[in-house]
DNA sequence: TATTTTATATCGTGC
DNA sequence: GCACGATGTAAAATA
């Protein structure tokens, strides 16, 4: 039976291949520690010269490189994708290809400095609150936080150029437009409310827009402004209960 | 003189603090195997029940939680975070600081199956070529590409919604504005080309909007008609001579 | 599969 | 620091 992590320090070659043959057969998290040299082509194409980076490849296919600063991988494939690997010369190379759209992305191993794999076990999803779901959620229990009179009817609401948050009436029978945001709204926004309005404005008379959002940035509110559209300030909600991810159990 | 990676498989919590302690404070990229618990709240809030995960702290400060699944990492902390560490009753905790916005990021190990560090040296920067901003050297070099008698003038040019792309002139003297995309353009890019026409127009007659792009939606294909604008196939070149990003020297 | 939109988006640039 | 827009965005929801 293998363990549930196995790891080697600066491991020969041979040693290399033969971890990352049993974490792939084994779909278990591979990682390593390794100088190497990156070649990607894809939807872009990129090059990056010898260093020290942590490799991490994922039992869904997932391909990580990250150098020793910031959030983002340098270079990348996403889950779906197939890895392979060589050796040849005393070099370890691994290839991952991702089908459509074609992309390859390469990595040649210059030395090693850790070799491992990682058997997670891991059954429980994220329970996250606080979203723009939970904001759309929050209106339609309680239409005053955006004015009395307020009438949600719609939630994601195709209509021809485009899927609009919330659609209602306000008391006076007029159509309402609400576009959410879950942190400061931008231009962009504006830009997408307005598209909004614009495209309901040719059916029905009077539509009007209102961006609901925790605040606004100089920019957006200038054009709401000039374009006659409306803000209503509201911050998303951390519900105490959150919404859980769907648990999995042994019985799934 | 500490060795480039040190890695302890089934530690200890008192040889997991060892190896945080001293990997930490050597500027390394820290790399655990872990069965935890996961607790975030800032922007927004999240929980996550027990599991096994890689986490990786960086020398910047960014802090990633990786599930076996996925590229994006389940939780996470950006560079800049600050962290910190304890050992209570035999239970190591990590905690992640960020000031602004105030994110907190608090992980419990249950059980550490490996604990590292890796001492990455790395002075090579990624080198891409198949941007956007390749696709406008490419049309300030090549006019044509738009069209005959195209003369482009401004480069990321700031109006008074925003900063249009490249800003220029047809053979009739009217104004065109160009919004590039590298990929394939949807409702939102031509939402944006619209803003853009929209606010020249109050100044200029007759202003153009050119969408150029390797390929439309078919929804942005029917809003770009709609509303008057104009489409120019064009893909993002993949230059030969990469854009290098800075090397770092010995000298710098 | 294609489209649309959200995201704890992150990241870079300019002011 | 804020604003603005790109990203090999990824991921989810939907048709």
């Amino acid at each position: 039976m293998m363990s549930k992590v196995e790891a080697k320090t600066n491991p020969a070659p041979e040693e290399v291949v033969e971890i990352i043959s049993r974490g792939l057969a084994s779909e278990a998290i591979l990682t390593l520690f390794a100088r190497c040299r990156v070649h990607y082509d894809g939807r872009a194409k990129s090059e990056l010269g010898p260093g020290d980076r942590v490799i991490i490849i994922k039992p869904d296919g997932s391909f990580l490189i990250h150098q020793k600063n910031k959030r983002e991988p340098v270079n990348w494939q996403p889950p779906g994708s197939m890895v392979s690997f060589s050796l040849e010369d005393g070099v370890v190379r691994l290839r991952s290809v991702r089908r459509k759209p074609k992309e390859i992305l390469e990595v040649e191993l210059i030395e090693t400095y850790l070799a491992s794999y990682f058997l997670a076990e891991d059954y429980e999803e994220l329970a996250l609150t606080g979203s723009e779901a939970e904001m759309a959620e929050l209106i339609f229990e309680n239409p005053r936080l955006i004015e009395d009179g307020f009438k949600p009817l719609f939630r994601e609401k195709p209509i021809r150029h485009g899927i609009v948050d919330i659609l209602g009436r306000d008391r006076d029978g007029n159509l309402v437009v609400l576009e959410l945001k879950r942190r400061r709204a931008d231009l962009h926004a504006v830009s997408q409310l307005k598209r909004y309005v614009d495209t309901l404005s040719e059916e029905h008379g009077n539509v009007r827009g209102i961006l609901v959002a925790p605040s606004l940035t100089s920019g957006a509110r200038k054009l709401l402004e000039a374009e006659g559209l409306e803000f209503k300030k509201v911050k998303p909600p951390k519900r105490e209960e959150k919404k859980r991810g769907r648990q999995k159990t042994l019985f799934d």
